[in-house]
DNA sequence: CTCTAGCGTCTGGCATGCTAGCACTGGCGC
DNA sequence: GCGCCAGTGCTAGCATGCCAGACGCTAGAG
């Protein structure tokens, strides 16, 4: 009713072709806070976390050929949320659709990898500038744990462990600024980037250095010193960048480019 | 139910869990040449595009309700496409879906903003850095002719024009260095950006200091001083920055938080 | 023996009917 | 008159059937 009301009203133009099919703002807004309900997670959102993890833990192979129906029977559910996942899958470059003829895991090309460390550096040097500002305190503590873990992670050799916590202290820094697109943003890149790591384990011997580029950053951080965080930040990342492309020439068949 | 499916599918092996549904790569690999084929768009893509044009342009109001079924018939299109199309545009944010209840355009807040401008700093000041090192000259006679442009737009007092025109150079900077993935996530930045600029347009004055800023940059990347072009990209894109949260604060009505 | 044309099969794209769950509202009880 | 509750009308989510396009194989012609 209203629906119509805008659209007539917007149909002054001539050739104007809107699509304000709208209704009121007021019905959502009036019970907004009730919609603040879990997030309940659909089918389709658990196919595409599975795919996904199969996809970065490289159980499905890049390059490789995805079967829809193999997938619906195995998961047990009907072609409409895999196609779903799909698409979300392809809308963020994890797959590659072919129309009419199949969907495939994208392969990795070693000039994608620079680039998402070259967004991944200017980005977390930003953030780490940034956190100088100020940080709170149970981010402060949490950070402090982390690098206590992941100096006996370094130790102990324990390179999965070390990972977990390296990929963790990151985020700290991150959600302590509430830094939600930046966040999202990361997260997709280290998506991509997993897919390389999958591929081949830094060298140990890199985890004594990671460690202690870390506490350097976090120094840097407590100290406030903006600059000084975001140059730390920068080197992290291209001594980080360099065991990429140490990767890349080590394991040429799997990266084209 | 759908637990149990998921945790069946799950026993395959183990400790193994995998969703390794896959064929060979050779089918695929050996005719990938026919796969350079135009990327048809499909029904789903042209919803998508419909749908986010009338968002950025304002025709669908933030916080607004999105009725699908009048989508679908003043598209002519079944249900299929336009749920596909929202599902893109809810997994880049511009649309928020409440389960079993609706569809609605996102809203603005002023912190996104804020932290929108942050992450566009970080980026286009590391690409303007690393422009330094070397452009095609088509990229150079483009920005060349382009500000020549924006002289022009900016001593009409033509805003629209410009506007046209500011968004042009910082593409090209960033099509030259073939940067996909930070087109990409720019492009993202911008559609938020662009439905903040809709609500109140730079004011005139503010045309000759931005082209200004333009020129700086460029010049910067011209004399391959990375350490200035960046500096200048950050200083251009702070200023920018300023006229946003002018326009929010200006505008509280649009803005939540 | 080679090249080509045609057909079969597989894929993704789309339409449509059905289900479950939420929000609003009118009627009933208190 | 006020508040609770069930009915109703919406939504998104899901299942399924059908279509068109692309690849691959094979048979037939040169």
């Amino acid at each position: 009713m209203l629906a119509l009301a805008l659209l007539n009203a917007r149909q002054t133009g001539p050739g104007e072709s809107t699509l304000a099919v709208q209704t009121s703002e007021k019905t959502s807004a009036r019970k907004r806070l009730t919609a603040d309900r879990a997030r309940r997670t659909s089918k389709a959102d658990q196919v595409y976390s599975e795919i996904k993890e199969a996809i970065l833990s490289g159980a499905l192979a890049p390059g490789g050929a995805i079967d829809k129906l193999a997938l619906c029977a195995k998961l047990g559910v009907s072609r409409f949320p895999v196609t779903a996942a799909i698409n979300r899958l392809a809308f963020e470059r994890l797959v590659v659709i072919e129309p009419q003829h199949g969907s495939f895991v994208a392969k990795i090309a070693a000039n994608d990898v620079r680039e998402w460390m070259m967004i991944r550096r200017a980005l977390e040097a930003e953030i780490a500038s940034e956190a100088t500002r100020g940080l709170p305190g149970d981010t402060h503590r949490e950070i402090e744990r982390n690098l206590r873990y992941q100096q006996a992670a370094a130790e102990a050799g324990d390179v999965a462990g070390f990972y977990t916590l390296d990929v963790e202290f990151h985020k700290l820094i991150v959600d302590g600024l509430a830094l939600r697109h930046a966040r999202e943003i990361l997260d997709g890149l280290r998506s991509h980037l997993e897919r390389v790591r999958r591929i081949a384990l830094s060298p140990p011997g890199r985890l004594p250095t990671a460690c202690a580029e870390h506490k350097r950053i976090y120094d840097a951080i407590v100290a406030r010193d903006a600059a000084g965080a975001g140059g730390a930040m920068r080197a992290h990342l291209d001594e980080t960048t360099a065991t990429f492309e140490r990767i890349a020439e080590q394991n040429p068949d799997n990266f084209i480019g």
